[in-house]
DNA sequence: TTGTAAGCGTTATCAA
DNA sequence: TTGATAACGCTTACAA
């Protein structure tokens, strides 16, 4: 019961073994170099004595660190869950760790824990969207740390990036709900600071407004953050309209399902009193009667192909590439003609 | 553009400044010791060069490393999402950086993530439930991390854990389910293995069953894995039995929102032609029509609460505490008296 | 096949 | 207030 007050050190399995530092270290990074019997002694006392090595020492005596960090703005949002997810399940496989930190969708935020990870020795960062601070281009770039983005395509970028085109998905979408007839249409966004997936998704709004020769100022834009209550509240004020909207488009799922849930507390019929659309396919997009038309984005391929582009650009196997998935829109029951407007 | 080809050290920046490696330390670590000018000159050197510094040189030397780790079964569950973020959140306030891992609900990837942690230098560790290999827990007394179970509340168990009875509350919501009358239940359980969360949960039912009487062979448990798919095809079996239950119990909110989803495929109304219940009170659960009737878990709570008592423990405030938290059934429109059964 | 010893980038002790 | 310098735990030439 005598608790060891000092962790074990590479030494102290030397010593236990009878051998060298170095050669415990050869047992634990290429044992084909060490003889069997050797070995089986100082693996024996490596699980006596309970030994891990320091990561930090071996960071720092080999310089390499084999790990990639992600900064999401937040874990509580499915996508970005999802997404992660098949990204670490393939770096994984390949041998390496992943960090994950979010950011609160705050710039500042998401400075700092780059730095964090950076000064953690991470070889390779996955970042969301554009929007920040040109300076940390720099710092990377001294640091030597390879960074791609994902879930927003842009070919002129600082950074490569693999993603879908936010703006050409939402005007597509947009133009369906113009198609079916609606003129008073209203966008429920995310916050637009410091995200550019959710200016991109206006601008994709407003192409199609403007397209359509209608007024873009009669197009009310309601900016709310993240959230199933918010985007009920948000659908409130929109109804409250003196000309209320006949298509509420909001900038994300969840979003939409907060305004289709208000609708029904209101006692309005989704589609035929009013059309409401979404953006991402969340499983949710399914599930709620009728099923939300949105944008349909490939999360988990995302994040599986970022990971192999990543992992290429820091191995030095490229020096990284741009690549544009697809996001269709995908018609379902929210969205109809609007009612007569008499 | 001539990229820097070495990462700058505290040795560049201590030359660049005209001072010594010591007093950039300084600077960096304890300001107040330094005069005022020879910050500044310090300050801008290290602003110049984009110097950061490296976490594992610091970590050896200080001994110290301000870093919780938290492994979790998956991200892409959102009452872990949940509590992670806020367990995150409160540990940001005091300092702390939070590294997350992810398991997939397998044991053996639970334990390289946790010596993964640890030899980055994790000052304590967050983890789910009690289910794992008790050679764990040596190598964590060994290494000298404190750990903390959340999501499962349990006094006798090896570790200090936060969390509720899951077994308690899911006996309280079958006494409900059994008080309306049904007398032919089913349920669909995650799978067990590596989850004493879903194991506890189960024998509530049963805790239940057996209370009233009731035979508990003739209670159908489905196992499945998680999602709102496998949800809908557990409760397509068991409407395929001879004797279709008349309350299907399922252990978390997603199965169930999954059952309620190919109910209404089927033509079944919840809850006349079938009860269903869930567990969790994700968002989700007041989403759907009915409805779902589940059991409320402080999630948010939970992660804030855990953080405090994570950083006391590793900061030597406290041995550590089990602490127990309320999850309260909320009765909701999926759960209603059985149809007759004629 | 194994050992010796020189770093790796910090912090901390002790002097100056 | 600042500077030398010895750790910290590991890897990796280079020798033996």
């Amino acid at each position: 019961m005598s608790a060891p007050l000092a962790i074990p050190t590479l030494n102290d399995v030397a010593k236990a073994a009878g051998v060298s530092t170095a050669t415990v270290s050869r047992c634990l990074n290429s044992p084909d170099r060490v003889i069997d019997s050797t070995r089986d002694r100082v693996m024996q006392a490596v699980h006596e004595l309970g030994y891990s090595p320091n990561f930090g020492a071996r960071a720092m005596a080999s310089r390499r660190t084999n790990t990639i960090g992600a900064i999401i703005p937040t874990m509580e949002n499915a996508i970005f869950a999802r997404g992660i997810q098949a990204f670490q399940e393939e770096l994984r496989q390949s041998g390496y760790t992943l960090l994950v930190a979010s950011s609160s969708y705050r710039e500042d935020i998401e400075e700092e824990q780059i730095r964090t990870l950076v000064s953690r020795g991470a070889d390779g960062l996955l970042l969301i969207g554009h929007s920040r601070d040109p300076e940390i281009y720099k710092f990377l770039a001294t640091q030597g740390v390879q960074a791609l983005v994902a879930w927003s395509h842009n070919e002129g970028a600082k950074l490569h990036s693999i993603g879908f085109d936010n703006r050409a998905a939402m005007r597509t979408l947009t133009e369906s709900v113009l198609e079916k007839g609606h003129r008073r249409i209203a966008v429920v966004s995310a916050k637009r600071t410091g995200n550019d997936r959710a200016q991109q998704r206006i601008l994709g709004v407003m192409d199609a407004v403007a397209a359509a020769g209608m007024d873009s100022e009669a197009t009310t834009i309601f900016e709310t953050s993240y959230g199933i209550e918010t985007g009920a509240l948000a659908f409130d004020q929109l109804m409250a309209l003196a000309t209320p909207p006949t298509a509420v488009i909001c900038g994300n799922d969840v979003l939409a399902v907060g305004a289709m849930k208000r609708a029904r507390e209101l006692g309005l019929i989704v589609p035929s009193d009013v059309s409401i659309t979404g953006f991402d396919d969340i499983e949710l997009a399914r599930i709620v009667v009728p099923a939300l038309t949105t944008v349909h984005v490939p999360h988990r391929e995302m994040g599986t192909k970022a990971a192999r582009i990543l992992m290429d650009m820091v191995e030095g196997k490229s020096g990284g590439q741009t690549e544009k998935l697809d996001a269709d829109v995908r018609l379902r029951g929210s969205l109809g003609p609007p009612a007569d407007l008499s």
